[in-house]
DNA sequence: CAGCATCCTGTGCGATACTG
DNA sequence: CAGTATCGCACAGGATGCTG
């Protein structure tokens, strides 16, 4: 994806590369999901997403370590012990995407009822 | 992709849906050129987005208009002419992703350089 | 428990040629 | 000019079974 520069209309050259990740299936409920419990484990996620494979949990969950949105925690215990969090920039992710929920709940002339506590401010 | 309620968490019901359609390579491009440009031919388009196949053009186009982010708009002329504009919708799609663009800018210690004027208010 | 290896299917998307 | 039709590839992502 090439993205140019203009100084005088919006450009989108920062979601260059990023929007192969955020835009991909799983990866923002993967996001959402940690960051409403602060901490979970491979299995509760695996769970909780209703639908997601163990693949495609495990690589979401690896590219999102590499674009620094989640961390793994692993402790040295047996059974093994694996929690992930959010990363700072993981919870300013969040954050981010406020206005891009808010946008998507007005369609046509209806509102999506929607009972999140952040959409309400 | 399902989407759960929770009233005290963030959730992402609203881009159930939409996110197939704005997470698409040329998708945010496609709205980011119409609006810098107000008004954009078909062809005009397939030049500006450099390496965008005519194919892909197209089904984005139709894509975009299904979820009234676009607007088609054809004259009766020889040859014929057909002009592309942002919806309402559209255009404050255009403004609810700014937030999204900022987060990227933030990348690790560094930040991306970047000359959008929306993004140095 | 937390994954990885393997296989398989759907489809996003590019290239090219053609049409009303 | 504004697309459509056809082909082909790459990859996202599901299913299942195996491993440290």
């Amino acid at each position: 994806m090439t993205l140019n520069h203009h100084s005088n209309t919006v450009c989108l050259c920062p979601l260059d590369g990023i929007i192969e990740t955020i835009g991909k299936k799983w990866a923002l409920l993967l996001v959402n999901e940690i960051g409403n419990h602060d901490s979970l484990r491979y299995n509760n996620l695996l769970k909780e997403l209703k639908g997601i494979s163990p693949s495609t949990l495990a690589s979401m969950l690896k590219e999102l370590q590499k674009e620094d949105i989640i961390f793994r925690e692993a402790f040295n215990e047996i059974p093994p012990r694996v929690e992930y969090t959010l990363t700072k920039r993981g919870k300013e992710l969040r954050i981010a995407i406020i206005p891009l929920l808010k946008w998507a709940t007005k369609k046509g002339n209806f509102k999506i009822h929607c009972n999140c506590s952040l959409l309400k401010k």
